[in-house]
DNA sequence: ATTTAGATTGTTATAATATAACATTATGTA
DNA sequence: TACATAATGTTATATTATAACAATCTAAAT
């Protein structure tokens, strides 16, 4: 079964923007974002607010609820941002996408005890990387 | 052994803050608490934000990250904010603190294998509450 | 090719969330 | 008492995000 989520054609505007984030190697905030798409035309906040809206909801980026920022998704197999995992060096504030088969299956199986049906998760762990443990 | 987090002796404008929060049935928003205690002499977004910062830091409360509020802590065994986890109602906007010891084992024991060492985690999961769910 | 509905864009203004900087006051402890 | 640390009060400002509305583009159905 082919998974269509990264089929969709981007608008001009989707496309600057998510270029921008892909090449990004950490995570990109809105503003800084802005600043950088400026000289291609894109001149106000809702111009990038509004890609990135649609961006995320079509699973081509993931909002970093933590710290307001973005990443291009580099994850094919999850699931339109509806089960999403992040690892975050707390020093260097690099953004990993965690990829695992182990952790997925058993988060969106999880259930509470309080009868809620889950649609979507967000996962966040902090820590050090290997690169900043070691420092 | 007796966990040390909850035995701070709050501050006025902590102990304020805090009363409000834990006695409302939702999420409460900066600028929400802000307009509450103005009554009782806190006049500044900054004194609002230095009492949460200080109740997160000493786990009393957490932030729920996608909606950028704040709910009391009723989880006598989280360890100081360090590993949460909710469930969030995206039609009432109800928010659980998840209390489940499978689930917080099973993360603090996970391990990526880009050789992180996780010191925290956030995990909020999103879907209908039982009332939602039957309307 | 034309119509039409829906999505996207451009634009201005403003709302909502959060922090910087600095002077002052309280609190605990040596 | 004196000292260090934390907390407070205050003004100003930075950062993140959305409201409202008119204009334009796009795809699909005539």
């Amino acid at each position: 079964m082919k998974t269509m989520h990264k089929e969709h054609t981007l608008t001009k505007n989707q496309q600057i923007i998510f270029d921008l984030i892909d090449k990004s190697p950490e995570p990109m905030k809105a503003y800084s974002i802005l600043f950088n798409v400026q000289k291609k035309g894109i001149k106000a906040p809702l111009q990038v607010y509004r890609a990135l809206d649609k961006l995320v909801e079509i699973g081509k980026i993931h909002k970093i609820e933590s710290r307001n920022a973005f990443i291009a998704c580099h994850n094919s197999s999850c699931q339109v941002s509806k089960a999403t995992a992040f690892s975050i060096c707390e020093i260097c504030e690099k953004v990993t996408e965690i990829s695992n088969d182990s952790l997925s299956k058993y988060l969106a199986n999880f259930k509470d005890k309080d009868g809620m049906k889950y649609i979507k998760y967000n996962l966040e762990f902090f820590g050090l990387c290997k690169k900043c443990k070691v420092k």
